[in-house]
DNA sequence: GTCCTTATACTCAGATTCAGCATAACTGGC
DNA sequence: GCCAGTTATGCTGAATCTGAGTATAAGGAC
């Protein structure tokens, strides 16, 4: 494999950053690499980070962003995506450590792919691992995450006092609390990036550490696997979208085999939003909606009564302004 | 002015392209700029199209894309923009016709910028114009526009005898039927993307015209005002996300004066959203979401009853899981 | 068979939405 | 001052949707 650098030779990149996502065994997954070949300049003996896998622009031949990405994914893990979309475009200066040292500005277009989770081949020993290694606050299956009432929640309690009030936010304390859900305020899934985005003001993740700008971090706890770059920015950006998106449009498919049972389906939204939900309404809604038809088998394998298998309805994708699975009663 | 492109003198820039959107006289219009600044490369003597504003990227001076964004912004209309939001990123090859003739490959970072509106000053004979002169198929407020079924559904209707079926599409006369809202199927106003690239694969829209490599169009009329390069679709995919933000998060206020009556309000969601809303519920769904509250002063120009004044409830902003003014009561 | 487990059907109360009707408060014409 | 016209605002009843169950079905292990 060349190593064609979407670099032009001077001061600018084009570079894209791929979440894939799956999920097996009803944890959500994403595809990360370690290892040199991303020169993450840890500066002393600290283990290389786990990183998104990424791949240049090649201005000259690649025909579209998209195109350029499932070309390097499938060279790099053997994957064939199905489901793209196009997430964010993250550009700070900065993002990429190297550019201190006078390397390129790097500006990344990061992209989100479903896939049914199969094993990767390739080099830079990539791997499937729990989005919650990263994001541990986010998962609220078994109840709120004792990780929040032990460490987070003293935490940003202690920072929220110090913190300067700033504009267009209400008073710091009342942030934590909406944030995170805590005082009685709701648990809102999709704002994940609100509290990745609050644990780095915060100075509770690591990556708030390397940043020389970052105004006198409380250096609280860390929280978290940590990841190269703003990697688990762009991580916590794509799952909160995913969060979001599966609300009101049938993407979550792309991740099942051809045909499922409908508890299946709910482990695989639970899994995804992190929330448990009621599973006679979870069904009636789908139902419902016309997402699924039943195929007439069985799964036997149940523990209990057989499920029917069901497929999918493409037919829906095109048919109504906005099916989506939603999340029908999310118990509290 | 110094001409700072963002340009590493090499084969790749990166561009930051705005839309500006703001209401008045309850039509939403989009900030403009037509001329040769933007050498179009029109072959023959047609007048130059309209292009949105456009800014490069410097990578060594600009700290973030949104702080580019608005910086050359002020320069070049004074507008001191409010509500920025990353809309999505284009990048594919020939987006902009100079690369044809060996100019570099252009990325575009496309921003939606909300502002309530005022003359822009500047170089570059900026403009308020209305959106819905370049996309007139999407004003419904007073029921289905004329130009759909005499123009758009014919013409869409012989396309789709010929079209070729895709795959993952529904057969083209069924597609075109649920894209525009056509045989009983219900108009989605978020649709606004899928509808400029259906109207540009069957050739209805100018531009189609200038990509050599569109398969036989069927050169039927075209509709709308044309822009430069993609803007239209760049455009399409602004209003789009914009009306699907407005049903969760409270973005419209943005585009209002501090105080406001509840009509005004209303006429302005109905002017972005393109339909028309029932008055009462609109009215109890904004007042028990509270998203505003009342002023105690009084309108006196309504040419009735006097309305009262409201102004939005900051606070909502970071309290709700997911306010949003919604669209309650579609009429149908 | 009994017990355990999961699947699926059905119910019922409460909340939300839709579509109006009714009334209030102003202006302008006379 | 009264009337018609206009806009604002309050309220209601039906239809629909949602949340949280109860009840029943159908498999396996023993």
């Amino acid at each position: 494999m060349p190593d064609r650098k979407g670099n032009n030779g001077d001061d600018l990149v084009i570079g894209l950053d791929a979440v894939i996502a799956a999920v097996t065994d009803e944890v959500p997954r994403v595809l990360t690499v370690t290892g040199a070949r991303h020169e993450l300049a840890s500066s002393a003996g600290r283990s290389p980070l786990d990183a998104l896998p990424f791949g240049p622009l090649d201005p000259r031949r690649d025909v579209t962003l998209e195109r350029a990405l499932r070309g390097w994914v499938a060279e790099q893990t053997g994957l064939d995506l199905g489901y793209v979309e196009q997430l964010y475009t993250f550009g700070d200066r900065y993002r990429d450590p190297a550019e201190r040292a006078g390397g390129p500005r790097v500006i990344s277009v990061a992209y989100l792919a479903l896939v049914a989770e199969r094993s990767p081949t390739g080099p830079g020993e990539p791997g499937w691992r729990s989005i919650y290694d990263y994001l541990p606050w986010e998962d609220w299956r078994e109840g709120r995450p004792a990780l929040i009432d032990e460490t987070i929640a003293p935490a940003l309690g202690r920072w929220s006092e110090g913190a300067p009030p700033r504009p267009g936010f209400p008073d710091p304390r009342q942030r934590v609390d909406i944030t995170f859900g805590l005082e009685g305020a709701p648990w809102d899934p999709e704002r994940v990036l609100e509290r990745y985005e609050l644990l780095f003001e915060a100075g509770l993740v690591e990556e708030a550490g390397r940043h020389p700008r970052t105004p006198r971090t409380h250096r609280g706890p860390r929280t978290g696997r940590p990841m190269a770059q703003d990697h688990r920015r762009i991580l916590a950006t794509a799952l909160g979208r995913l969060r979001g998106k599966i609300r009101y449009r049938p993407v979550v498919f792309e991740m099942l085999p051809p045909t499922f049972t409908l508890l299946q389906l709910q482990r695989l939204v639970e899994a995804l939003s992190g929330v448990r939900l009621h599973k006679q309404n979870f069904r009636r809604l789908v139902e419902q909606a016309g997402l699924v038809e039943g195929t007439g088998r069985y799964e036997l394998a149940t523990g209990g009564r057989p499920a029917e298998l069901f497929r999918f309805r493409r037919e829906v994708l095109r048919e109504r302004p906005a099916p989506g699975v939603g999340l029908p009663g999310v118990l509290r």
